[in-house]
DNA sequence: AGGAAGTATTGAACGATGTTCAATTTATAA
DNA sequence: TTATAAATTGAACATCGTTCAATACTTCCT
């Protein structure tokens, strides 16, 4: 079989990212396969290799999906609540949520991994430094705008606590009795972070 | 060939957890395959499934490892401080020690994942609440040995956030923009989580 | 001592994986 | 219409985890 026009190039792509999220997201990292990404869209495993240089590259790209809507979910909680801690308790419910709700596509944000000696592309690093950003604007009525070195620490320091909380949990490594509690602790977190400072 | 009387059962079994640390250890987890660990040892293959029923389980029995270093660390550390504040403070420096001193294997326990379905067996989150335990008693003299519900939270949360800080630090995804060490945000964690209790 | 019973170990085999690439087929340009 | 370029295939390769009949060794019993 040679060249079909089926799809436009941009659009196979689309497909192909599409296809891996869906298996993904129900399955997990462990059932993606590229042959099983190819079945799904009716093309030969050869094919995905036009796109992505190996099957690491395109997890990256599923990945990065997630990212976006974690970010997409987190940019609409921030509009909703007035003093930081609000914003801030705002953005940990909805990371939260966002990790329970798409539990297997954040679960393979946190378990894979590139092989030795590669580094994460920087279209990649950029989503993540985007998260940090929006914790780090929320705490400028907090610490003022001048002072970047401690904002751009607190925001560091408290989004990855509030990525401990909920990887652990996720993954039900906190002996938690009720679902309720990690929200509860996320609240508490902040609370007693902000307090602190 | 038969039955071999070069090792003894436990020797053997030892043996086989040995070479999988050591290779986990050098090449990660993605360099540990059940041939090679075979190899490793002078055995086949087949072997291996003499005492483990999959490769998961053998890796759990790595990382459990991992986590008994982990905990004994933080045990000795635990000495070192007369406050509160300061036994917290040399726990989070073992910990992130600890997982810059052995990267493979700490990255193991943190990125592999039991198939779907499958829960944590008890002796392996057992090595898990150890850690949790070890924060909780070392919140005692701050908290009062009467309130157990807010040690336990205080515990927790406090501990997931070291965690999330030195496994985001572990894959490089806090040096995105600041220089700052991942010393200083702990201790930073530290000291303003306990002035907001 | 010698044979029977039992057990540990093997290694070939199976189905699956990621990845490559010559061959083929189609689209496009001349 | 023909020539050129591009995209898609699918068989092939090495490797993976895992199984299991065959085998070679130990141990036990007589």
């Amino acid at each position: 079989m040679g060249r079909r026009s089926d799809h436009s190039r941009d659009d196979l792509r689309a497909m192909i990212l599409e296809a891996a999220r869906a298996i993904v997201a129900t399955d997990g990292l462990r059932g993606l396969t590229a042959r099983r990404i190819a079945k799904a869209i009716g093309y030969s495993p050869g094919t995905l290799y036009n796109f992505f240089t190996n099957i690491d590259e395109l997890i990256l790209h599923v990945n990065a999906k997630t990212l976006d809507v974690v970010y997409d979910r987190l940019s609409a909680a921030s509009g909703r609540g007035e003093t930081p801690e609000a914003v801030l308790r705002a953005f940990a419910r909805a990371y939260i949520d966002c990790t329970r709700e798409q539990t297997h596509l954040w679960d393979a944000v946190l378990e894979h991994r590139l092989p030795e000696g590669q580094d994460l592309p920087d279209w990649y690093t950029m989503r993540i430094g985007r998260l940090f950003s929006l914790v780090e604007e929320a705490l400028v009525p907090l610490l003022g705008p001048g002072s970047q070195e401690p904002r751009r620490r607190a925001a560091r320091v408290l989004w990855s606590a509030l990525h401990g909380l909920s990887s652990l949990a996720l993954s039900r490594k906190l002996e938690i009795v009720s679902e309720e509690s990690v929200e509860a602790m996320a609240d508490h977190l902040v609370t007693t972070y902000l307090a602190g400072l």
